[in-house]
This record gives structure tokens, C-alpha cells and sequence, in this order.
DNA sequence: TACCTCCTTACGGGAACCCGTAAAGGATCG
DNA sequence: CGATCCTTTACGGGTTCCCGTAAGGAGGTA
């Protein structure tokens, strides 16, 4: 079984069941932090230590307070860490419901396992330990069916962009304004409206309203 | 300190820490349950027996799964525990940011502790199981200044009625009509626009899309 | 009843949005 | 270089939405 392991999470209630589940499966050597920019400072004072990590378990949202960090976020950290320690182990444990970023990092081989916090989620912490331990890749039963439902629409970076603007109440018409002032293309008017069109055809949408809390409520924008 | 705690919280990972938060307190007496219905349950089987329980602890969001329940939130089974045991103690712990609904539970003392998910909240659970104890309320500090955010408008049950259809893709020529059906008043077309057009001016608003994604995500839809 | 106030409804002009069609621009390939 | 295909842009009409004004109705007071 791993090591020697690294965890970041924030929440606090979240950190200390990690740790015990660790603790339980006989793993003792384990570091836990509450921000990013200590967990990579941990990774890289063990490579300078020969004494690297096996594993780094880590959320991804992380709440922004009083400390300002340089890194915000799970997949901004898991980019850094393995810049200087390509081999580590990643084991990503989120609340989110999907996301395609998440998606395309698993599907990148960046990340190793991927726990939902769900009702089950302390099994499946075990199991992706177990799991990814034996270098297989490892995913929680209810984030897989996520994955497939992303298919339905892949947004762009277009797409996103609009969707924000709306979400910011910028006027469809004032729109091709904003997107040349940000070098986007294309800006026009039609392909705004040909793009919001699509979007909402393909989820079965009628009104951008609906679009725009469908994309809030994914985490999109 | 209290004897006998119930913890109602479906993610196995939080569960777990809250346990061992009490078992550090020197709380032994626990009864944790992943299911609303389950924790009514024990709480009335707890009565029976002639030892009811001196607090529960209990997530607001539950998560649906392959065996359906009766209570499906939090809030409700606090509703349908303080019928049969009006004098428990109840602290509350969520993920959610901010909510009308759990302010107005906690203004009606139904809530004795309020305890936000994120970075310090095992610390705060563990100042409110000392404050609830001593018989006053707590709210963790990140939950307090939501309360203040809320008060920007109050959304009458006829404007919640409009925000709904607009998310369900309804136009607002079409709305009259539902309306009507429904036996809600006002209803004409006026009254609904004269309505959007004051809460989007209070909440600094200028596109309905802003306004639907904003009650969606405070969870009044 | 007359008068006032508050809320609801009705209507109309103008702006924004929707939607289909057609022209312009770019990239590829023979 | 021209032909073809695809994307982007431009334009026009029809609809919905926005917003101000005015008429109708319910309730309270003299």
C-alpha cells in the first residue's frame, strides 16, 4: 500500500476522515494541508528530501480567504505537482457533479482516481486507494454516468464566453462589441445568435435563461 | 456536555469526522444515519424507550438514491422531528452557501446552531456543540454575513411563481395563461413584467437571465 | 355617493431578439 | 488558378419583450 501521502483539502471535517481512512488501511506517514500553495511546497521539500510522495489526494474547489494563494484550485495544483514530480499518484476527491475539465484530465491520464462526495464516498475512497495502488485508473460509480451526460454538449470556448456575457447581462446586440475588444472570433451578431440557437436546441432548451442557469449550475461559468 | 447525539448526514466522509469530533468531546453515545427516514426513526424509537435524544446533528441536503425516502431534506426532518420531540437541540451542517429557507428556520429558534461546510468547520461544529449546550444559537461566521446579503429583496410567493416558469422556458406572453390555471392573481401580462422589472432593479440586474440563474442558485427554484 | 388611494389591467410605440436567406471570406485540393 | 466546401457576416421580416401611459376596480373615508 502507498507510503507515504499527501492530503489537500480544505474543509476541515472532510481532511480529518481522510486521514482516518488512511490511518485505517495502515497508511501512518500523512501530511495534510488546507491550501494549495502549501501542498506544493510539501511535494517539493520531499523531492529535495529524497523522501517524496507516493500519493497526493486532493480536492478541487478551494474557497478563497484571508490568505491569498497563488494556486486556487485542484487542477491548477495537480498541473504544478506534476511538473516536478510527473510519477506522483493523484487521487481527486470533489463535490462537483461533472465537469469537463475534470473529465479531460482524467481521460489525460493526469489524474488517477476520482471520488465524488456522495453518500458513499468513504467506500469509494478505499477502493480508488486499493485501486490506483495497483496502477489502474479508478472512478466512483456515480460520476461515471456524469461523464456520459457531459456528451450531450461540448461547450467551446465560444460558447462559454457568451453564456458568461449573459450571465454578466450584456445585451445579445452589445455583444459583438465585447468580443472583439477580447480579439474572440467569430463576434458577429449572427453567430452569437446562431450559437445560442444550437446550444439550446441541443439540451433542449427554449429560453437563453434556462441555458445560462444550466451552465451556472454546472460550474461552467 | 451532551449524553446522547443523532448525526443525519449522507456523505460517509462527513459522517465519520463528526463522529470523532464527538468522540473527542467526550460524547460516546452517537447514533449516526445516512437517511432522513432512518433518523426520525431512531429519534421516535428513542422516545419509546424512555431515552430520547439530547441533539441532532443533520445536513440539510440529501442526496436521492436507489431507496426512496419519505423526508428527503434536512429541513423537513427537523419540521417532522420537532413534532415529536419539540425540546431537542439541533445544529445544522451544509455545503450551502445561503438560503432563505434555513434563515427563516433558524430566526424561528427551530435551529439552535448553524454550522457552514468550508475551511474551519470542524472548529466551528465544535464551538457550536459548546454554545447549543449552553442553551444559545450559533452560527458559524461565513454563514452570518449571508443572512445580511438575503435581506436585498424579498421574493414574494408570486414572483418565485414567474422566476419558475421563466426557468422551465416559458414566455412571458405564455405566463398569463399558466397563471390563470393555477388561480394565482395578479395575472396579466403587466403584472408580470411590472414585477420582473422591480426585481431585477433591486438586485442591480438587467437581463432576466441574471435573475433566474440568481434564484437558482440561492435555491428558491 | 363622491373622493382618494392602491393595485391591476389594457394598450401602443420602440427596442431587442428570433429566424431564415443570401452574400462574403478562408481553407483545401485538383 | 478556379471549384468546392465550410464558416462567418450581413440583412430583413416577424415576434417577443420592454416601458411608459392611461383606464378600470376594490377598498377605505368623509
Amino acid at each position: 500500500m502507498f507510503k507515504k501521502v499527501l492530503i489537500a483539502e480544505d474543509h476541515e471535517i472532510a481532511n480529518i476522515s481522510v486521514q482516518k481512512t488512511l490511518h485505517d488501511l495502515g497508511i501512518h506517514n500523512t501530511k495534510y494541508v488546507y491550501y494549495c500553495d502549501h501542498a506544493l511546497t510539501w511535494i517539493k521539500n520531499a523531492i529535495r528530501d529524497g523522501e517524496s510522495y507516493d500519493l497526493l489526494i486532493t480536492d478541487i474547489e478551494f474557497e478563497d480567504d484571508d490568505s491569498p494563494q497563488e494556486i486556487k484550485d485542484g487542477l491548477s495544483l495537480i498541473k504544478a505537482v506534476k511538473m516536478v514530480q510527473p510519477d506522483i499518484k493523484v487521487i481527486v476527491l470533489t463535490a462537483k457533479d461533472r465537469s469537463a475539465l475534470i473529465n479531460e484530465m482524467f481521460r489525460d491520464n493526469q489524474i488517477d482516481g476520482l471520488v465524488r462526495k456522495a453518500r458513499r464516498d468513504g467506500q469509494h475512497l478505499r477502493e480508488a486507494l486499493q485501486t490506483v495502488y495497483q496502477h489502474r485508473t479508478y472512478q466512483s460509480p456515480d460520476s461515471k454516468k456524469f461523464i456520459q451526460e457531459q456528451n450531450s454538449h461540448e461547450f467551446t470556448q465560444f460558447d462559454l464566453h457568451i453564456v458568461k456575457l449573459l450571465y454578466e447581462g450584456i445585451s445579445q446586440k452589445e455583444m459583438p462589441e465585447y468580443l472583439q475588444q477580447r480579439d474572440i472570433r467569430p463576434s458577429s451578431l449572427s453567430s452569437i445568435e446562431k450559437r445560442l440557437n444550437l446550444m439550446k436546441d441541443v439540451l433542449g432548451f427554449t429560453k437563453n435563461e434556462q441555458l445560462v442557469a444550466h451552465c451556472k449550475e454546472l460550474g461552467f461559468i
